[in-house]
RNA sequence: GGGCGUUUAGCUCAGUUGGUUAGAGCGCCACGUUGACAUCGUGGAGGUCAGAAGUUCGAAUCUUCUAUCGCCCA
């Protein structure tokens, strides 16, 4: 099973390299990610989101793979049918560029200089050789998919089902070709969809320009960011009830320069604030004149050319960019005395977010998809709670999109992706769509056929993912993938910045092609910036490269780290230092278990009968137990961060402070039987411990688990989760012990106070008028001495004179007591219970101004007006002993 | 301009349906440490919960307004 030994001397600290790709070697040899029945009887599926085809993992992806993974070995480890399906998107425009980039570089030549075929044919090619290097990072990261499963949206399986659906889509009506105004990038020389347009503020102006009314001596003032599209001009519009220019509605306004008449109109969509109110409408180059155009029936006029330069409508500015035609324009204005001012304004302008070129909305023949439908399925299916959100909040983003859904422009202007399978006739232009290019046309039978040039939007296919990768559309495929058992998947987990790009578009698709929702959950996680909370970038410098942090602190450190940040939160700043602090609790949970091991060969298997444990184990494994709770419900919530801080803070502040601490006399001592118990239930916990630790660091769990299975046991990657147990659950030892160390805290803390040396034993008089309390003191009085050098002890009850020249500290129960013959500075100990007599007064008060309000006593409920007086005996009964012993020092 | 969200310790953040003397980790300070762990231990300091008003017996939590920063959409 492994090729380690058990006998290895284990080295002082934990070294991650010297393990990980062992262990991943294993498990993948092993199957262990493939899908297996367990005792749930129910399945469990994730679509991992698929990187780009020429994408390198990022800080973002890391903590994509790391939440995928943890809930996918959580769920496996339960007994969950488990399937992660992998993957990689072909990602049009970025591929289509690399490429070009490197054919450029390598030939000197651009992609018009090959056959369409031929340059396909060298992007498939650099995606055998370098494309997909993510992967070998996701498996550096522990990632545990069934690689088996892995798809590439441009795989023929994957391309059936981007056919069939536009296929079908299209004779329904729902896809349509228009001439629209889209975004269109000027360098990519495609359209773009809305989604991949970002608005940047930049600084520009608004020129305001006369033009002259047709036949009167009057002029408007027109106020207009971009002059450059004055050409494209086909009306002015004014807002209907402004009353600086009823008059002139209806008469014409003559563009300067080249003198041409157009209408003035009245439209509302004009804003009387803004500039002059006098609005020129280019319906050809911007969105809202285009509707504006559309309301009035204007004509279009198109004045650039695809590279975005103006064309020969333009004349003499034919050629510029519009850069330049702009300050021509100003210039010649300027001459002409049309132009009135600049005023420096900034404004939004769309940038591509792939290109970062100014997007030219421009007017081209585009195919369509009318989502209108569709959509409102999509927000019915999040709206009754068939697919939820994780935090909730997120539904409105998912929402605010899919209520006002604007058709999708789904067509580009590129070669890399799935061409667009509608085939044009020839001779009578009759158009159909079909899996395979027909013989010949159906209407007038000539076999002169052509396929579309254009590609699908790389969202199109990455919206049928839950399908595709299920083997959608292809009923053997489907058997044999299992679609049905895995088909709607269970959670999908991604970033906020995606839920318009792809989230909708899935629920969408996959109710539309499967009539069924395609996940029954969407955690969305945070984003992930630098320690300032900055967004990671190149030009900043500020990245964290994934594989340089597991390379130093190790996969299961950065991992816990990223989980550690992860709940509900919305940016998660990473800091290699915080990485280096959990990269200690790992080396922590490796040194508890370096000084457990000598003991545990021995041990029996299993637990010790429930009536021999002693008060110490039950209270351990009760406190196990309780985390153990929280961290399945934590787990459940996708509450990351709260399952870390359970199980960082068990083994910390419980397992280690103190039960180690508590153990080491058991196991160092003579009593054979006590210390054969002890090993039993340290081996208990520890096994608990990495069990419940392994979907976050899975792998020093499964190194350690090595040594703490019993010889027939699997892999600790397809253990049992550890559940709560109502028989492992003991309250009382829970609270004594709570005690014990409370009062353990406070002689450590006079010690303190009076500067005794940790190796000293001092006495120490506890007081207290609760029996049970002191036979239980009497009981640890070995316990006390190992952990806070208890000399003697003695426990009295309160009646009794306290020491005269002594120390001091109350509790609510417990008045602890250290006894000294040397110097104590008196002075200072006065100070100190001062101070605290000051804080417990100030709380003392708060609650009994509460007991002492009539309408409180009257509304609260009742086990709060309890609560309120449990707490505010305990600190009376603090204040009187603190008062006490003032009165005692300052005599 | 519209919408959503943020603001709690030096930093990063928890704080569930209103009931705590407001928490954690890291950092900081003091002391300590040759036997699981210096990647450590024991302690400690540090907060008008952005501000104001309101609802309530009771507000970090609910309402309104203001400020702040951020995101998305025009």
């Amino acid at each position: 099973m492994s090729s380690k030994s058990k006998q290895e001397v284990l080295a002082s600290t934990y070294n991650s390299s010297d393990v990980e790709q062992d262990w991943y070697d294993i498990w993948e040899k092993g199957q262990y990610f493939k899908p297996r029945k367990g005792k749930q009887n129910e399945t469990f599926s994730i679509v991992m989101p698929p990187p780009n085809v020429t994408g390198m993992l990022h800080a973002g992806h890391a903590l994509d793979v790391t939440t995928q993974d943890a809930l996918i070995r959580y769920k496996r480890m339960k007994g969950f049918e488990t399937l992660w399906l992998p993957g990689m998107d072909h990602a049009g425009i970025a591929t289509q560029s690399v490429v070009e980039k490197m054919v450029h570089e390598k030939e000197g030549k651009t992609r018009h200089e090959f056959s369409r075929e031929d340059f396909l044919k060298k992007i498939w090619n650099w995606k055998e050789e370098y494309g997909g290097i993510i992967a070998k990072q996701q498996r550096k990261m522990g990632a545990s998919p069934d690689w088996d499963y892995s798809l590439f949206t441009m795989d023929p399986d994957a391309n059936e089902a981007v056919v069939k659906v536009f296929v079908d889509l299209f004779n329904e009506g729902l896809i349509y070709q228009s001439d629209y105004i889209v975004n269109w990038d000027p360098k990519l020389q495609s359209a773009i969809s809305d989604a991949e347009v970002e608005h940047i503020e930049v600084k520009g102006a608004f020129y305001h320009i006369t033009y002259q009314v047709e036949g009167s001596e009057e002029t408007l003032e027109v106020a207009t960011t971009r002059p450059e599209t004055m050409l494209g001009d086909t009306a002015v519009s004014v807002h209907p009830e402004d009353p600086r220019y009823q008059h002139l509605i209806g008469k014409n306004a003559i563009i300067p320069i080249i003198n041409k008449a157009i209408p003035i109109i009245a439209d509302e969509h004009v804003d009387r604030e803004l500039g002059t109110g006098c609005l020129k409408v280019t319906p050809g180059h911007d969105f809202n004149d285009f509707e504006i155009g559309k309301r009035h029936n204007l004509p279009i006029v198109n004045i650039l050319n695809l590279d975005g330069t103006l064309n020969e409508c333009a004349g003499e500015f034919a050629g510029m960019t519009c850069k330049k035609a702009r300050e021509k324009f100003v210039e010649k204005l300027e001459e002409l005395g049309a132009l009135v001012s600049i005023k420096e304004h900034t404004h939004q302008v769309g940038h591509g977010d792939r290109s970062k070129s100014i997007i030219e909305p421009m007017v081209s023949k585009q195919w369509f998809l009318n989502v209108k439908e569709m959509a409102k399925q999509a927000v019915e299916a999040v709206e009754q709670d068939d697919t939820r959100f994780y935090p909730k909040g997120w539904e409105n983003t998912y929402f605010s999109w899919l209520r006002e859904p604007k058709d999708w422009c789904i067509s580009r202007q590129l070669w890399w992706g799935h061409r667009i399978p509608v085939y044009y006739c020839g001779q009578c232009e009759h158009k159909v769509a079909a899996d395979k290019a027909p013989e010949s046309c159906s209407k007038c039978g000539s076999q002169d056929i052509n396929q579309d040039p254009d590609v699908l939007d790389t969202w199109f296919s990455s919206g049928l993912w839950p399908l595709s990768t299920l083997g959608w559309p292809d009923k053997e495929r489907m058997a044999e993938k299992g679609f049905d058992r895995f088909y709607p998947t269970t959670v999908l987990v991604t970033g906020f910045d995606i839920i318009f790009f792809w989230v909708a578009r899935m629920m969408m698709m996959g109710m539309k092609s499967a009539g069924n929702i395609p996940f029954e959950k969407v955690y969305i996680h945070a984003i992930v910036r630098d320690k300032l909370g900055r967004k990671m970038s190149k030009s900043l410098g500020n990245g964290i490269d994934p594989l340089e942090m597991i390379e130093q602190y190790g996969a299961d450190a950065f991992r816990f780290t990223l989980a550690a940040g992860s709940g509900y939160n919305r940016t998660l700043n990473l800091d290699p230092e915080r990485i280096s602090g959990y990269r200690n609790f790992i080396n922590k949970i490796w040194n508890a278990f370096r000084f457990i091991r000598p003991f545990i060969d021995e041990s029996q298997p299993g637990l010790p009968e429930k009536a021999e444990l002693s008060h110490h184990e039950r209270w351990i494994l009760s406190e196990l137990n309780t985390i153990t709770a929280d961290i399945n419900h934590s787990m459940d919530e996708f509450r990351f961060d709260d399952a870390c801080q359970s199980i960082y803070s068990f083994l910390y502040h419980k397992f280690c402070s103190w039960f180690i601490e508590l153990s080491k006399p058991i196991l160092h001592g003579d009593d054979d039987q006590a210390k054969a118990r002890r090993v039993q239930v340290l081996r208990h916990c520890f096994k608990n411990i990495v069990s419940i630790l392994h979907p976050i660091a899975p792998y020093i769990t499964e190194e350690l688990w090595m040594y703490l299975k019993d010889s027939e046991d699997d892999l600790l990657i397809v253990q049992d989760y550890p559940e709560y147990d109502e028989a492992l659950n003991f309250k009382e030892d829970q609270s004594q012990m709570n005690l014990f160390i409370e009062v353990t805290t406070a002689i450590r803390n006079l010690r303190a106070s009076v500067d005794v040396k940790p190796k000293d034993y001092v006495n120490t008089v506890l007081f207290t008028d609760d029996k049970n309390l002191s036979e239980y003191y009497y009981q640890q009085k070995q316990n006390f001495a190992e952990l806070a050098k208890v000399k003697n002890l003695s426990v009295l009850p309160k009646s009794e004179a306290r020491p005269k020249k002594s120390v001091m500290q109350a509790t609510a129960h417990t008045e602890v007591f250290l006894p000294l013959d040397g110097v104590i500075d008196l002075s200072k100990q006065i100070e100190r219970l001062k101070n605290d007599l000051v804080k417990v007064e100030q709380g003392l008060q708060k609650l009994d101004k509460k007991l002492g309000n009539a309408r409180f006593m009257d509304n609260a409920p009742e086990d709060v007006v309890a609560d309120v007086r449990s707490k505010a005996k305990a600190l009376e009964d603090k204040s009187q002993s603190l008062k006490n012993t003032l009165a005692n020092f300052q005599n």
